[in-house]
DNA sequence: CTATCGTGAAACCTTGTGGTTGTAGATTTC
DNA sequence: GAAATCTACAACCACAAGGTTTCACGATAG
């Protein structure tokens, strides 16, 4: 695989298909504002406490928010790392396209592209 | 929705889950190092055509990619400012974040964060 | 101790996704 | 013109996803 590092690819799908729902970015970005239990956070959305509780289970196992126990509520805590690690695969695929930019200005005008 | 801007939510939905499969990530890097027709990306998988049709179809109506009739085949190239603009999205999580570590700092020490 | 609150997990339903095969339409090539 | 190639589309299938309701359990509050 020409893009990607250390990770699986599997990891890999499990972050972008945990991003690839609004209600499970809007978690994201509540909880990178401040930590949040799980029911504080059902309150917020048109849907039944389960269904939160599974979307949180999807960012968890993706690894970009935390889930402890503190008590008897279950305080929700962004991990930076994997979305920088995210942003970082996107950096990537411009790299990518840089090159074959490169690639094909060398390619017409049959010179070292500057 | 505090992280988002032009692009509706549907938008960044397909986007996410265009990118959330590996077969499709591959084909993305593929066309992005050069333009390839559909069948000629699909000899290099281990599965039928009309499947890659279907990938190729899921990352071209997230605007990843673009297809254009060329003669009697189809030539895939990538659209690399869908790409920026996902990266864009991430970068605005980390920025959050950022926020977030200045206004504990802010709030811990009882004066303006550095 | 009891009542309540927050959580977790199972069972279930509906829809979407990734894959298949099969058929058919254009475009080149011989 | 006939044959080969590339594409497109429909029907079908198995399974995963997102949602629901229900039940049960640990922790706090009165």
């Amino acid at each position: 695989m020409v893009v990607d590092f250390t990770v699986g690819q599997a990891d890999v799908d499990r972050v972008f298909h945990a991003l690839a729902d609004a209600t499970r970015r809007d978690i994201l970005t509540r909880v990178i504002g401040e930590e949040q239990s799980v029911s504080a956070l059902a309150r917020r959305y048109a849907m039944s406490l389960p269904a939160v509780q599974k979307h949180v289970g999807v960012l968890e196992s993706a690894g970009l928010v935390q889930k402890l126990r503190r008590g008897r509520e279950a305080r929700v805590s962004a991990e930076l790392e994997r979305i920088r690690l995210v942003r970082e695969l996107l950096d990537r695929y411009e790299q990518l396209w840089r090159h074959r930019v490169v690639a094909m200005d060398h390619l017409l005008t049959d010179r070292p592209a500057k």
